[in-house]
RNA sequence: GGAGGGGUUGGGGAGCGGUCAAACCCAUCAGACUGUAAAUCUGACGCCUUCGGCUUCACAGGUUCGAAUCCUGUCCCCUCCA
């Protein structure tokens, strides 16, 4: 365990991806042999990934820069069912448009994240509906059938919990994990795949696929999962207040992305440094070593990496400069929220509190107007003294005005 | 099928005829302190222009001057018995 001779599970030791592996010994052998293939699914069930797949994804990344090969492996036909781990209630069944959808805008962050080709080290990508959207029931049931037992599936968490919980579980669902089983030997048939990694409530998915492969082909496979990423303070990482941290930027502007970042606890910058960034590790320890006000430089380094990977150098960029303009200078940085408003309205006037709820720094009236009271609102950072100020173009600096809720939300209104 | 218990504002959970827009905790938001951190402290937290109004306590009716609180029906959930 401590001597392991492979690049890449040296490199996920040291950066703390590893939660539980199965065989590590032989997994560590193989690899240092010469290249192997490993995947990781992904189902369809958004337009995009977000934050708590990247980890995933980073593996993916090592996988590949240490000489092996990555397979992406979209779950369009096991999204068609749903995965039920770790929920209570059966998902919403999704049609094939918005699975097709999904995937397409789920591609866009792998096309960034790796090498795609058709090089012994590119990456690939495969959608399980190839092999799974034209099974034959009966054939399937009496090939793969055999190899599962009830009495043994009832004991995976995905199903143990459901079931202790007495929520129901449907068939449909129940039938999840043996079609994931049956991805597994079917990527080690179709592309020699002997890997499989995935989040650590995979594990049992990823298990069962193992030995459906043993069985039928007597082929051995690994499989390796992370352990789930809570912040410092116990939670699930990667809620903010607007919601999910996703990795498309239709989903989540670059400068909200790249603030996620900035404003990680300090506890876990070493952390997040050794899982989302591709830093040597000798700098990742300096830089979590800083203490004090200085740990902020980390916290931006580990916010310009992040946001560099996943949306490239110049949205990360950008992005420092509006927060270095923003925070830094007080002004007001290009990357802020926009909202554009019509000449005349501003010729007119409008109510602070109307123009904040359409700057989108508010969503009621009773909100915007106890921020006004607790004093966290701000009009060209000077603080809105009462409710019934009134914004008009003389309040226009370099054609916008700059409004703030609190000291981190701001947004732009400019007029058209 | 029979007997009980329950559905309350984002979550948990009080309230059981007026003083209830509804205790309390959590989450959230703002302010203070800092370092765009954590912890802590303070305040806010249905909607609306008001010490005023409006809409809420599963749904639909009803009784009352007045109901989240009582009655009737409907839907859903839980526990126990068969």
């Amino acid at each position: 365990m401590t001597n392991l001779k492979s690049e890449f599970l040296q490199v996920l030791t040291e950066r703390d991806f590893i939660h539980q592996a199965t065989d590590l010994e032989a997994l560590d052998a193989k690899m240092s042999e010469g290249p192997i293939s490993a995947y990781i699914g992904f189902d369809c069930t958004a337009p995009s990934l977000h934050v708590g797949s990247l980890v995933q994804i980073m593996m993916l990344r090592w996988l590949q820069k240490t000489g092996h090969k990555p397979i992406v492996l979209m779950g369009g036909g096991t999204s068609k069912i749903g995965d039920p781990s770790g929920r209570d209630e059966s998902r919403q069944l999704m049609t094939n448009e918005i699975i097709d959808d999904n995937m397409r805008g789920i591609r866009t962050i792998f096309d960034q994240l790796l090498t795609f080709g058709d090089g012994d080290t590119d990456a690939i990508m495969v959608n399980n509906g190839e092999w799974l959207d034209n099974l034959q029931y009966i054939p399937f049931l009496r090939d793969i059938g055999p190899h599962f037992t009830i009495n043994r599936m009832m004991t995976f968490d995905s199903v143990k919990l459901r079931l202790d919980r007495e929520q129901p579980l449907t068939f449909l669902e129940f039938n999840y994990m043996i079609l994931q089983a049956y991805d597994f030997m079917e990527l080690a048939g179709r592309h020699d795949c002997a890997l499989q990694m995935g989040g650590s409530d995979q594990w049992g998915n990823i298990v069962n696929g193992m030995e459906l492969a043993r069985r039928k082909t007597g082929k051995q496979l690994f499989g390796l999962t992370t352990p789930l990423i809570t912040t410092a303070d116990g939670k699930k990482m990667g809620k903010t207040a607007s919601g999910a941290v996703w990795l498309n930027d239709a989903q989540l502007p670059a400068y909200d992305f790249w603030q996620f970042w900035r404003n990680t606890q300090d506890a876990d910058v070493g952390k997040f440094l050794r899982l989302f960034t591709d830093l040597p590790m000798d700098e990742v320890r300096r830089l979590e070593a800083l203490g004090g006000a200085e740990i902020n430089d980390a916290k931006v380094i580990l916010a310009n990496e992040a946001t560099k990977l996943c949306r490239g150098e110049e949205a990360a960029k950008s992005a420092e400069a509006t927060a270095r303009e923003t925070f830094i200078k007080g002004g007001a940085g290009a990357d802020l929220p926009t909202v554009e408003v019509a000449a005349s309205t501003l010729e007119a006037g409008i109510n602070v509190v109307d123009l904040f709820i359409e700057a989108g720094l508010g969503s009621s009236k009773g909100e915007v107007r106890r921020l006004i009271k607790q004093g966290g609102a701000k009009l060209n950072d000077q603080k809105v003294e009462g409710e019934e100020t009134i914004v008009t173009a003389a309040d226009l600096a370099n054609g916008q005005v700059k409004l703030s809720a609190g000291k981190k939300r701001h947004a732009l209104v400019r007029t058209n």
